[in-house]
DNA sequence: ATTAGCACTTTCGATGCAAGAGTGCTAATC
DNA sequence: GATTAGCACTCTTGCATCGAAAGTGCTAAT
């Protein structure tokens, strides 16, 4: 049959996208009578007919029912996202209150990402989430000590570009003295160390160096290693969750239910998200089953890779029902993605940002 | 009829107890005859009949249509909740969980109420929350900077007993100097302020003290601004809210959108709590339409205040449909309010929180 | 005051039926 | 050889009907 070295001639293409985007904005089967009425299809509903039996036959489309129209399959989504998506361009209001959004909180890295998440959300009116990929080697560049009162300190970390605090609390006077000599040794023993990497020599050392304050060594200590380990573990987060419930391919309770149950073990999904998005900057799609998580069936998964500096530092995207707007999503997950990289990268002007 | 201040005699209140848990196990409308096999209920179904009409007239029982049994109305549950329940006691295995849950994070707050409503979504089967109230009088006592490298400093910021920290970025060098003497100027001027005493004669009475660095000030201080109007608005949080689907009473899916979507929106439904949350101790239960917000005529919204040296720091609770399980909710939050109440004011042990 | 008995009401599931939608195939047409 | 008109066939959907089941309210007897 006809031309294209991916076996569909051009009347195919065209059925099939018609088909994929009537589906995608009404939700129900499409049968060749309605597909008579798009005027560049320009053949009978016979003969549409045929063409979608070939379709049918190849793969590309799916028949609920004998007598029900056609539904693309999952390789139909994968072909249209593929090859026959043309580009959506937000229009000017939207990529207004996208920009204006994320100037606003000209902030950290966590903040960005929140308000491009919610801004995803509003924008495309599907669940979005963002995602902050595991980091394999953490460690401290610096330590400092503030004191608070008699009984307590503050211990303040620089981790990467992130600052991190944790309480000291004892029930014996926390000098002056302590906290300087404190800080120091934790300054010249346990910077550039991972978690893995403090061992109890080191700590009795540091408690040598300490004299008569080394009984605060052992829980401050402790305390730097919690912070390492929770700071590596990565994070997934999600805005919008109710707007899954106003598509109604979502109407099978147990499947959403599974569903939302997934978003808050997160570990799984965490897992597959951070594997992926450390490799490709493009924007990522994962139709339906193409996603391991058996939960996601139903579901496309569209995110894509943040980056700070060259280094991965997080995923912004959106999840939904397979039959979703795809080229609005896309176009605003790339739009988002860019917005934020190039706040993200801005050669420092006079702002603030905490 | 029989005695009581409350107008309902022994045989009814045994009834209508009854009939509130039995609906709450099964989800159906129990009907008289059900009745007759509890024991303690000690006459034909006749006789049950006549008391239910009259409970029914009352406005503690609802019927659904002509030939179904009978339904608690709210009135019924309130009556159940304030009269009618025995507590429950937690299983030694549910008090375990609890009790190490909440010793093996020994951080701040926000650690502790975390783990608080983890902890209640998975004891009770429910979807939990956590309220952080709004603070009313917010100020910083304590201002620190970190200088971090030629561009960039840290600004260290002690609110109450929270640490929070933001960046300061600068085209022009910030030297060891500037940050000291920014230090100084914010603890002189910004100590004890609220957001709304920051003004701008303030500000340039900073100015002139920070002689060539007083491009510094306006952004900073402007960040401070930010980091204290942001500290008390109050926070909601949500935890398990897949469960809410477990329950038949939330198959109506318009309404568990809506549900879903105050979740998200949170101000009205944080509103209403942090009124409450000030003046109560004990655990406070609201049933169906007693919620304010309309959307959660279905639903039960339980919890209790959370007090630090007798001041309201948080709350935390279950929601879930009106047919809940009443003991155990109340058990499970009244126990997770004092196990978190008894970590928070411990004594000062040698122990570190951050 | 309680209870047995009975008529009445309403839901619920199963069944059957007609309408509607869409296909696949065959035969005619360009 | 590709296209199309026509028609029989299949499957869903909505609707109406029917009988069973459940539960009540009332009356009359205890």
């Amino acid at each position: 049959m006809g031309a294209g070295s991916n076996g569909l001639n051009e009347r195919k293409k065209l059925i099939l996208k018609a088909i994929v985007d009537a589906h995608i904005a009404n939700g129900e089967p499409v049968g060749s009578k309605f597909l008579t009425q798009n005027k560049q299809i320009a053949c009978s509903s016979a003969t549409i007919r045929n063409e979608m039996a070939e379709l049918e036959e190849m793969g590309y489309l799916e028949q609920p029912h004998t007598s029900a129209g056609r539904v693309p399959s999952e390789a139909g989504y994968r072909f249209y996202v593929d090859q026959l998506l043309d580009l959506y361009h937000l229009t000017e209001q939207e990529i207004k209150t996208l920009r204006e959004g994320l100037r606003q909180k000209q902030q950290e890295l966590d903040s960005i990402m929140q308000t491009a998440v919610t801004l995803a959300s509003r924008l495309t009116n599907y669940t979005a989430l963002s995602l902050k990929p595991r980091q394999p080697r953490v460690t401290v560049q610096r330590f400092e000590i503030m004191r608070i009162d008699d009984h307590t300190a503050v211990l303040i970390m620089l981790i990467g570009s992130i600052v991190k605090t944790k309480y000291i609390r004892s029930s014996s006077t926390i000098s002056m003295d302590a906290t300087v000599r404190l800080a120091a040794a934790l300054n010249l023993k346990l910077t550039g160390i991972t978690a893995s990497e403090i061992t109890l020599p080191l700590m009795m050392e540091m408690e040598r160096m300490m004299g008569g304050y080394d009984y605060l060594v052992a829980p401050v200590v402790k305390s730097v290693c919690e912070v390492i380990s929770l700071f590596d573990g990565g994070e997934l987060r999600f805005e919008g969750i109710d707007r899954l419930l106003a598509y109604p391919d979502y109407y099978d309770l147990g499947r959403l239910r599974e569903l939302l149950a997934l978003f808050e073990k997160k570990d799984d999904l965490l897992e597959v998200l951070s594997e992926e998005a450390q490799h490709d900057d493009r924007v990522q799609i994962y139709i339906g089953s193409e996603n391991l998580v058996k939960v996601m069936d139903n579901s496309t998964l569209i995110f894509q890779t943040i980056r700070q500096n060259g280094k991965p530092v997080g995923a912004i995207g959106i999840i939904g029902p397979t039959r979703m707007d795809y080229r609005k999503v896309i176009a605003t997950v790339t739009s988002l993605t860019s917005g934020v990289t190039e706040v993200l990268n801005r050669p420092h002007g006079d702002r603030n940002s905490g």
